[in-house]
Order: C-alpha cells, then sequence, then structure tokens
DNA sequence: GCAACTGATTGCAAAATGCAAGCGGATTGG
DNA sequence: CCAATCCGCTTGCATTTTGCAATCAGTTGC
C-alpha cells in the first residue's frame, strides 16, 4: 500500500490515506478505544485484524504523519503509539461515518450507541472529544473543568447501559420460561 | 469485494461499504460531477479506473442499494445510473472528507474549490444540494426556487473560476517573459 | 531458569487489482 | 447501405495486496 497520487481531489487524496479495509478501524480503536499499545490493537479490535497487516498499517499510518510512535519508559519491549493533530481532526469523519452507517446498515445495538452519541453532541461534543485526545496524546493542557465527565466515560458509560439493559431483558425472558 | 460482516460496528460496516480504492470515486463522480453512464465514468474521472473495476463497483454498489439501473429511453444501448437516498445521505461524509484533506493534504487548487464552498456552505448548503440530487436521481419535487443557482451551477462556476484566474496569471507570467 | 509476553517478520496461498484486448449489439455519418 | 464508432461489459493474464499460521529475538515476572 503506498500513496499514487491519482489525483489531485481531497476526497481522492483522503481515500488513499485511508482508504482501505484497516486503516481507518486501526485509527477508530486508539481513538474511541484509547489503544495505544500493538497487542492491544491486535487482539482488542472486534474485527480481528493479522498481525502483519497492523505492523504494516501502524508503519504507513506513520509515514503519512498521522501516528507517532516512543518508547514506553515501563518496558522496554513496548511501544506506545500517539495520535497527531492530523488524525485527531478525523473525529468529524468518524462521526458522520458513524451516523451514516447507523441509518442504513445492520448495526448492533451497543456498538451504535456511541455513534448515536457523538451524533446528538454535534459539533461541541466532537470538540471537546477532540480536546481530550490533545491532552491524552499530545500533552496539551486539559481544557475540561475537573469533575466533568470526559467524551470517552460517556460513550463507555452509555455502551455499558445498554450491555446492562440487554442483560436484565434476557433475565425477563428466562425467568418467563 | 464482498461484504464480511466482520463486526456491527457502524464504522466498520460503513467501511465494508465503500472502504476499497473506488467505491467513493465512482460516487463522487456521480454526486458532484453529475455522471450517469458508464462510459462518463469510465472516461470522465481523473484517476482512470479500470472498465472491469468499474463495472464490479457498480454491481456491487447496485446490490448494498446505493445505486439504480435504468434504460436511458433516448438511446436502447445506454444504461443511465441513479443515486438512491442511501447515497444522497453520503454528502455530509464528502463534504467532511474534502474539507480534512484540504487541511492535510497536497490537494490542487482547482479541485479544492469545490471543498472550501461546500465547507463555508455548511450544512443548510449541503441540504439544499441534497434536494436537488433527489430532484435530479428520485423524481423528488424541486425545492429550490426558480432563478437560483443550483448547488452543482455554484461548484462548477467556483472551479472555472479558478482555473480561469490560473490561465490569466500564465499570460501574465508569459508576457512578462 | 523458564514461561509468558513484547513488537514484529516470514512463507505461502488466496483474493483483489491493473491493463489491454475484445465482444455483440446499436447508432451515426457519409 | 455500409463502415466507423460508440454502448456496457467481459475475458485473460500479470502484478499486487491480503489473510493466516508459525515464528523470531528480546524482556519481564516468578
Amino acid at each position: 500500500m503506498n500513496i499514487d497520487r491519482r489525483s489531485g481531489c481531497p476526497i481522492n487524496l483522503s481515500l488513499e490515506v485511508f482508504g482501505d479495509r484497516w486503516s481507518l478501524i486501526i485509527l477508530r480503536d486508539m481513538i474511541f478505544g484509547g489503544r495505544r499499545h500493538f497487542r492491544e490493537l491486535l487482539n482488542g479490535s472486534l474485527e480481528g485484524i493479522a498481525s502483519n497487516i497492523l505492523a504494516d498499517r501502524l508503519k504507513r499510518l506513520m509515514e503519512l504523519g498521522l501516528l507517532t510512535k516512543a518508547d514506553d519508559p515501563s518496558h522496554k519491549q513496548k511501544a506506545i503509539y500517539s495520535l497527531t493533530e492530523m488524525a485527531i481532526t478525523l473525529v468529524p469523519i468518524m462521526a458522520q461515518l458513524g451516523a451514516w452507517g447507523r441509518v442504513w446498515l445492520p448495526v448492533s445495538e451497543e456498538l451504535s450507541i456511541r455513534a448515536e452519541l457523538l451524533e446528538k453532541g454535534g459539533p461541541p461534543l466532537w470538540e471537546q472529544f477532540m480536546d481530550e485526545l490533545r491532552h491524552e496524546h499530545l500533552g496539551a493542557p486539559s481544557r475540561t473543568p475537573p469533575g466533568t465527565p470526559t467524551v470517552r466515560q460517556q460513550l463507555r458509560a452509555a455502551y455499558e447501559a445498554v450491555v446492562e439493559r440487554k442483560a436484565e431483558e434476557l433475565r425477563h425472558i428466562k425467568t418467563e420460561a
């Protein structure tokens, strides 16, 4: 996978960056799942990426300027990957993709609740989330007042509420049967 | 290229629909370039898609519900492709992709002017454009008041203004030399 | 000392892509 | 009326990319 520069069209160039089946999945797991290590990305994602593809894409995303890599001080062999500003500004695209998929595709409820929250929150929520990512990945000062829940916490809470409700429904069905 | 259903995540499912190098390019040319025929898509796009890939993607996009095909009454051999509502609602994604690419990638000026216009117009302009596409492709009643320029006309005018300005600059350089 | 874990790499089969040529039928120009 | 052109699309084939499993050398915890 290399860059062709087929044309100078912005949509085409964007597609040449992440118009494949894995690059955006990796970025999604880093942005929304908070994953920073190779193994987290390898085992954590639902879709099951192969290790050679993951290695290739991480390298490529670094070359393209979307990721940086640093040594993890706690473990000499661990590498920690960080999002760049370029990758953080993909949040609105991710939100739109999620919103579109939620309407038109057979999404599962527990996985689409985050897209729904992100859609309802709109650009202000996206901005808050991007600020949090800048804090996490770029060391920028945190702009969220202390005490307020982070966007990732909100997303996680929403997800767990759905899972809990579904488990509850299942218990009801079982006791009825 | 088939659908895996790797997971029920909205972003993943969206990627399974157009996470390849050509599907979105074809939709871009239909949405922004107004192309409706096989040959128009084959020869018209800057990126140069191969005819077998184009045939395959058109078929796939029809199966996925993004396109429909009909006979062109004016020419017994021509097929005319139409966008469905599912495809028309990709406009916001296209706009975000264009906006992101314009910031981070080496776009050419004459091709990025449309992305700029679409970004500046924001959601209201996107809505107007989607209405026009519904009129063109789905036969919906036109909601743009007569006399007002269509979004596609605006995009084209902006593009041609840049091309004209560049030609003018070139003439200046030549006379100076 | 050793099992488990770290970020990868290797070999190989399967699938997708790119490219050029061609197909049967429809239309057009002279 | 006939040849040239155009229509959507297919075929054959070489190249590239992907998927999968096994494996690697270094690091860590016990």
